[in-house]
RNA sequence: GCCGGCAUAGCUCAGCAGGUAGAGCAGCGGUUUCGUAAACCGCAGGUCGUGGGUUCGAAUCCCGUUGCCGGCUCCA
């Protein structure tokens, strides 16, 4: 029995083999009520649709979704009102939710065939040795609708009070693309009405973070159609902020022993046969015909080019390792429903690397580059999930050298404590991985940095470096990005700033205000000193009120708003505003100061 | 690429039982000189994404196409 106590001080018992006490809010009571409801949903659906099939409907992190075939009708977002009508007519008839242990699975089966329910008799047969269970939802004692379930689910449906559906999509039978496209509707529930409501306002919160939004309002970047799909033009203030992160990212590199190169945008087509790209990676390459039988390939990787750099001459152990540093533009043929503001792009710029090692050094090597990531997310301030994946069923290489370097890069995470989650089977096939997800405003994951081993390339390119006994070895090579694009990054920070970005980021910090036309003489010397000072401020001379002047600040997010007027002009000081309101007045040296030292602090 | 939705001025949006476009903000020209989130008046801005079709007539209905949005798949 599972007792969940509700709000109110009410309580709710729900059969289970596990003998625990939850709280409404705790997400294992979520699970169960949003369970629940999406066999309440998939009911009201079947009701409205008589032809909908029901496939799997399992909770997510905030909230669940159902998928169904509905041979005679496409799911749209009026829909929606409707079916959670149908469910609130559900919840009123509290049907009865009972679990049924299906004893004659070969009978059940030929239900579910019989009814057409497909997916289900598909699901049962791989169930079938592990005492599969249905459950049956009943009114006045008579059975209304099952679904093959897991469990567990709330007794009645009359605790289902607050829910929402959110939106439909089309997904995959089994999330694979080969398989037929159903029709999902996302949605989402909750024990407390107030607490859906928490969570719907944090949506629409979460939406005017999103960098798509403020990029407008912020004057950050633009994707024009006269351009192409995923190619960003970076307006003046967001590559201003690159500017200074790219800066953070050379002088760190260089701190920490890589040497930076540069190399071009385009090659032969001849290099991504040696790399082995035009075999697999070829749906993905835009291919320029710049003479007859001498296509380039616009690049969408820098490695090749590395690799010859490394090549150019000889090495030994001593020389080991060599780290090999670019913010290298790239550009990938990504499919055209996947593009996503800055997030996902056609064009974007890695901050890429290629270690070459020595077998003994690779695990050191994961171990700084590890380190190099935390230190540079604490510094943005951004937290972040890793996910280490393992050999696929494809792989090259030798089978000794993937388990070192999988438990390489095991041992690097724990060592740094760091927590992860493994994807069995899910590195490439070149090399076992270790990716660093960040996370957008509305809680989708994004890859940022990742750390990949590659036992293929240098045997590939052929790269050697000299042993201690003489004998010529092939480096371990190891692929590495931090931010992972620029792209990515600068857009996964703008969101998690909400655009207000931190002092030494903004492209303006801070602006003066001069009440009125009088002031702005004063004004003027005091924004002088400023730019001599080097902080980066401008002048708002504009005949507009100070009201609207700071109206204006705010909305762009301006860090310091610095107010002139009479009296400021008396005392030879300014008004400071931050974006959080009024914060007393400071005299021009003070200010001039104050923010010049700031603005040195990441 | 796939499923669904959307596309009107620089931005946000109204107009859509078919009768050849409208607001606010931004911009420009004036007036105003102001104490912590929008001063006032005026002007200018769109062949309604694009190509076909239906119709006497299309922003509005139909089809194609491009782009975007939400997902799926794939990925930095």
């Amino acid at each position: 029995m599972i007792k969940i106590n509700l709000p109110h001080g009410n309580s709710v018992e729900i059969e289970s083999n596990e003998n625990k006490e939850l709280n409404y809010s705790d997400r294992e009571a979520l699970d169960i009520l949003r369970h629940t409801t999406a066999h309440v949903m998939a009911q009201a659906v079947q009701r409205l649709f008589p032809n909908a099939k029901i496939a799997i409907g399992p909770t997510i992190e905030n909230g669940f979704y159902y998928d169904f075939d509905i041979p005679d009708h496409s799911l749209n977002m009026d829909d929606l009102p409707k079916i959670e009508e149908e469910m609130q007519k559900i919840i009123k008839e509290n049907q009865k939710v009972e679990k049924q242990v299906i004893k004659n699975v070969q009978e059940q089966l030929t239900d579910f065939n019989l009814r057409g329910e497909v997916y289900k008799a598909e699901l049962l047969m791989e169930y079938a040795q592990q005492n599969p269970t249905l459950y049956v939802c009943s009114v006045d004692g008579k059975a209304v609708w099952n679904d093959l379930c897991r469990g567990p689910h709330i007794p009645e449906t009359k605790y289902i009070k607050a829910f929402k559906l959110l939106n439909t999509a089309g997904a995959y039978w089994r999330g694979d693309e080969k398989n037929k496209m159903l029709q999902r509707i996302y949605a989402t529930a909750f024990w407390a009405k107030d607490d859906l409501k928490a969570y719907l306002t944090f949506l629409e919160e979460a939406e005017k973070r999103d960098h798509r939004k403020l990029s407008n309002q912020l004057e950050l970047f633009s994707i024009k159609d006269e351009v192409g799909p995923g190619l960003v033009l970076w307006h003046p203030n967001l590559a201003f902020v690159r500017e200074q992160i790219e800066n953070y990212w050379r002088s760190e590199h260089r701190k920490r022993g890589y040497v930076i190169v540069n190399t071009p945008h385009i090659a032969k087509k001849q290099l991504w046969d040696i790399s082995g790209h035009t075999g697999f990676y070829d749906d993905n390459m835009y291919y320029l015909n710049v003479e007859e039988d001498k296509d380039y390939v616009l690049k969408p990787m820098n490695c090749p080019f590395h690799m010859l750099i490394y090549k150019s001459r000889r090495y030994s152990y001593r020389n080991l390792p060599i780290r090999m540093a670019e913010l290298g533009t790239v550009y990938r043929k990504e499919r055209s429903g996947t593009l996503h503001g800055l997030s996902r792009v056609r064009g974007f710029t890695q901050d890429d690397a290629h270690i070459f090692c020595t077998q003994d050094q690779f695990v050191s090597e994961i171990h700084n580059v590890i380190d190099l990531v935390d230190y540079t997310m604490k510094i943005f301030g951004l937290t972040y999930e890793v996910e280490l994946s393992t050999r696929p069923e494809k792989f090259v290489g030798e089978i000794e050298n993937w388990d070192k370097a999988e438990a390489g890069l095991k041992q690097a995470l724990e060592q740094k404590g760091i927590e992860y989650q493994i994807n069995e089977g899910d590195g490439a096939f070149y090399g076992p991985k270790i990716d660093f997800k960040l996370k957008d405003a509305i809680g989708r994951t994004w890859q940022a940095a990742t750390i990949q081993l590659d036992f293929n390339l240098p045997s590939r390119f052929d790269l050697k470096y000299t042993e201690k006994d003489g004998s010529l070895q092939t480096p371990v090579m190891l692929h590495r990005v931090i931010f992972g694009s620029m792209e990515r990054f600068v857009g996964a920070l703008t969101e998690h700033y909400a655009g207000a970005f931190p002092l030494w980021l903004a492209p303006v910090q801070a602006v003066l205000i001069p009440i009125a036309d009088r002031h702005i003489e004063f004004a003027e010397s005091v924004y002088n000193r400023m730019k001599e000072a080097g902080l980066r401020v401008e002048l708002d001379d504009r005949s507009e009120s100070m009201n609207s002047k700071i109206r204006d600040a705010q909305n762009s997010k301006i860090f310091y708003m610095l107010v002139i007027g009479d009296k400021e002009i008396e005392a030879n000081a300014v008004a400071v505003r931050t974006r959080k309101g009024q914060a007393g007045v400071q005299s021009i040296d003070e200010v001039i100061s104050n923010l010049v030292s700031e603005a040195k602090n990441r």
